[in-house]
RNA sequence: CGGGGUGUAGUGUAACGGCUAACAUUCCUGUUUUGGGAACAGGCGACUCCGGGUUCGAAUCCCGGCGCCCCGACCA
């Protein structure tokens, strides 16, 4: 893509309303636009981001047997008070709204009660099971108090898994899947480093819940990690008899603050039992399909990214998931230099590598600098009079102080290579 | 929902109760420039969040509302 035709612009100054490093970076670097408190509108840069990272999950999704769909963001009142789930005093993040005719409806803040219901409609036999649908949508709620950029929104985008198992085995061999699938998103996309499987309190129906947290000053939650074992206690069920159980030392555990990227819980019958969600075993006994939750937040987890990832010139995109892989820089203006960088772009793009061209005219060079710097694209290329009078291109990593000069047919192979 | 802070061109800031609300940046015109947010000249752009009040006079003081940020509570 043309820098010239992408609309979006960097800003020199913070925006005054915003004091989160992940929302500060994304809107100056002209990933996000805000639109209210916990709003945001992603633009061209900030929905490829989205994008790749949704790719990352679907891959795994799929490759546990999940299978995608979509849920309607619409959600009628019936449905939900069977799950005793409609009155504002139980749930106070719904955002109602009503039909021409009347009819309440409201903007799904969770997913439970949608599947099961249309689930209802198609599961009969133990042949039927187990299934694990999911979709990737907006979710709503009316937090009372939004904050830290995009980790915490009213309306965000999500990822959301439910598991239909026959019986709490089965449920348990997909969880422990999950579990690992959940790792290697973590890791693809780029903090898993960063990030521990936290023994969180688990409802009624398991002893814990899993959640996957951060490291970071910009979370909200607090945990306790053993480094070594790579796993953590969250605050709300760290105690002595939850550590031993877990095998695990007091002494050992370091106290982090932490955001939540993702989660998964059994539910067990909490949603099956309400919506007479059952099938008939191999000898005609009706039984309640177990189930399971297995949530990622898309929004949350770029801004994490950000937070963990960026230096005070900019953001650092992991490879994985960074909008472009190469920004192609274009200093001076003669037709010379413009010619070979309009050719080097058409090979990168004719290679199928994913290339941002800065071929804007008349900046200077250190706007050009200090632009690329701040988008966080992995990998710069100049080309300029004195690249093209050392022989070639000048290529250097976001994380590299220094770049060299390489030539064409090199540098395709270095991008080529790296794209696996 | 409690507490604190804050609201002025697109953006970031300034302005004692008193001149035509200033500066930087963005943007537009032109000249010059091109390896770290270039230089010069000219220009466009603001019902100072909204509503009331005090005053000869309000961006500035007072009251109410709303927005935004932070702390706390809440968080399937």
């Amino acid at each position: 893509m043309k820098q010239s035709k992408l609309f979006t612009k960097t800003k020199k100054e913070s925006p005054a309303d915003e004091v989160s490093l992940n929302a500060e970076l994304l809107i100056r670097a002209g990933f996000i636009s805000k639109e209210m408190a916990g709003v945001y509108s992603y633009l061209p840069l900030g929905l490829r981001v989205v994008k790749k990272i949704e790719n990352i999950i679907r891959e795994e999704m799929d490759n546990i047997g999940g299978t995608e769909m979509r849920t309607s963001v619409f959600q009628t009142k019936e449905v939900w008070e069977k799950s005793n789930r409609w009155d504002d005093e139980v749930v106070d993040v719904w955002f109602k709204t009503k039909l021409k005719n009347g009819g309440e409806i409201g903007l799904s803040f969770t997913n439970e009660e949608a599947y099961s219901d249309i689930l209802k409609q198609y599961i009969n036999s133990y042949k039927d099971l187990p299934v694990y649908p999911y979709d990737f949508k907006s979710i709503f709620r009316n937090e009372t108090r939004s904050k830290s950029g995009i980790l915490r929104g009213r309306e965000f985008y999500w990822k959301a898994l439910y598991s239909f198992s026959r019986d709490e085995s089965e449920h348990n061999e997909f969880y422990e899947k999950a579990k690992q699938a959940y790792k290697n998103i973590f890791q693809k996309v780029g903090i898993g480093h960063l990030t521990y499987m936290t023994f969180a309190s688990g409802g009624s129906f398991s002893k814990f819940s899993h959640e996957f947290q951060t490291i970071t000053g910009a979370g909200e939650d607090l945990i306790y990690v053993d480094p070594n074992k790579g796993i953590a206690i969250n605050k709300e069920v760290y105690n002595d008899e939850v550590i031993e159980s877990l095998g695990l030392k007091k002494e050992d555990l370091v106290e982090n603050k932490a955001v939540e990227v993702g989660n998964i819980f059994s539910l067990g019958t909490k949603f099956s039992a309400p919506f007479d969600l059952k099938y008939k075993d191999e000898n005609g006994e009706e039984k309640l399909v177990i189930m399971g939750s297995y949530g990622i937040g898309l929004g949350r987890l770029m801004g994490t990214v950000v937070e963990v990832l960026s230096d005070d010139k900019g953001i650092i995109w992991p490879e994985s998931i960074a909008p472009f892989k190469v920004h192609l820089l274009v200093l001076g203006s003669d037709e010379n230099i413009k010619n070979s960088a309009e050719d080097l772009y058409n090979n990168l793009k004719e290679k199928g590598i994913e290339v941002l061209f800065d071929d804007r005219a008349d900046l200077s060079a250190g706007e050009k600098f200090a632009d690329s710097d701040l988008i966080g694209i992995p990998y710069r290329v100049v080309v300029s009079k004195r690249s093209l009078a050392d022989g070639g291109f000048e290529m250097k990593k976001r994380t590299e102080q220094n770049g060299k000069i390489i030539t064409k047919e090199k540098l395709i192979d270095v991008l080529l290579e790296t794209n696996r």
